[in-house]
DNA sequence: ACCTGAACACCGTTCAAGT
DNA sequence: ACCTGAACACCGTTCAAGT
């Protein structure tokens, strides 16, 4: 079945990892299965990487660095900060991978702190403090990983919990819609907003 | 060593599993540790509870249960809210269980309902519409999660992970102090206050 | 009714050995 | 240099059996 006659490379780990990760989810990669799917002991695997949370960084690295950064004009610190984080979210349903990623330890890649670093420098070059732009990048940064991973329990088992829809009256389905995202994310770019405007 | 002559009850089996995710942290909790912890085999476990699932969710509703709700003064929405917020926050901090299973499944319990419900009405009763509340309640909500998801990463191992400090140019430790929490939390409350401003 | 022993189908990872 | 086989120390859970 499988056509790797060529040599396995690191790049071919971690490209399958993802592969694998898109489609049976977080629980479904394991080094075991990894290492089946390119027709391979596991222990082969540990040829190319140390161990398996060397996998999952290279796969956010590489999923952050697929995407690249928002392009939004130069001055407007808000419509980049939500681009980013509409982003992010878009890649995390995409790629549970990731997502196991920013929950289990901090995300330091190169990607990431690219990412950071371009996020500080519009937000100070709009008068955001040092310690204030990193404060709000957080904020951003937080909400969008919680949001994620409170809506991958909810699609993820595509059915494994009993799709409870109401809890004292209110939908729990909507808690995760792209809608809600969006009112929440606006509500603290509101009040970041806010916050500097008090600053300046 | 166990004293454990009686025999097990259910409330046994969960109040022992708070006492090994407390100490051990979330990855420590086991069927079969926990077990160990009250003199038993494994399987006895299930007489008792129809899986780990099950345990946890039963840790969630006892911790919330504890803490019970925050006392705030009737038509302070915010106050509140944020009280809340804090609350959970420490909650969580302090049971990684609990936290284990926000970020696993939807937490439909009792306490969780009746949490939903109180915020909800103080929602209500200070002028937001009924989608605009669970909206508001989702928000905090997701943003506590998150940030408690987030900080889990940096304190749990206790020095599991290199201990990176700066990403960047920015202190990634100071992504998950209190001061950030509160400030983040701010934000969004500011955002929702105006939101609701501008419906009244 | 309550608990145990043995087993099944998994994990990540190490170590010595093969080519 | 690269991969394999066997093993270690774990998981959650089931099933048949003991008392």
């Amino acid at each position: 079945m499988s056509p790797a006659n060529a040599q396995l490379t690191r790049e071919d780990v971690v490209r399958a990892a993802m592969r694998l990760a898109d489609s049976e989810g977080l629980d479904g990669l394991s080094m075991r299965r990894l290492a089946e799917a390119l027709g391979v002991t596991p222990m082969a695997l540990y040829r190319h990487v140390s161990n398996k949370d060397e996998i999952l960084a290279e796969v956010v690295d590489a999923v952050l660095r697929d995407a690249g950064l928002p392009d939004v004009g130069a001055g407007d610190w808000a419509g980049w900060l939500a681009a980013a984080a509409h982003q992010l979210r878009t890649l995390l349903v995409e790629h549970p991978g990731a997502l196991g990623v920013f929950c289990r330890e901090p995300v330091t890649t190169p990607a990431a702190a690219a990412r950071l670093a371009e996020g500080l420098e519009r937000l100070q070059a709009a008068g955001f403090g040092t310690d204030e732009a990193a404060r709000a990048y957080a904020a951003v940064h937080t909400y969008t990983i919680g949001f994620c991973s409170l809506a991958a329990t909810r699609s993820a088992g595509a059915g494994a919990h009993p799709q409870v829809a109401e809890v004292a009256g209110v939908d729990i389905g909507a808690f995760t819609s792209e809608a809600q995202f969006r009112f929440g994310l606006e509500a603290i770019l509101a009040g970041l907003a806010a916050e500097v405007r008090t600053r300046a």
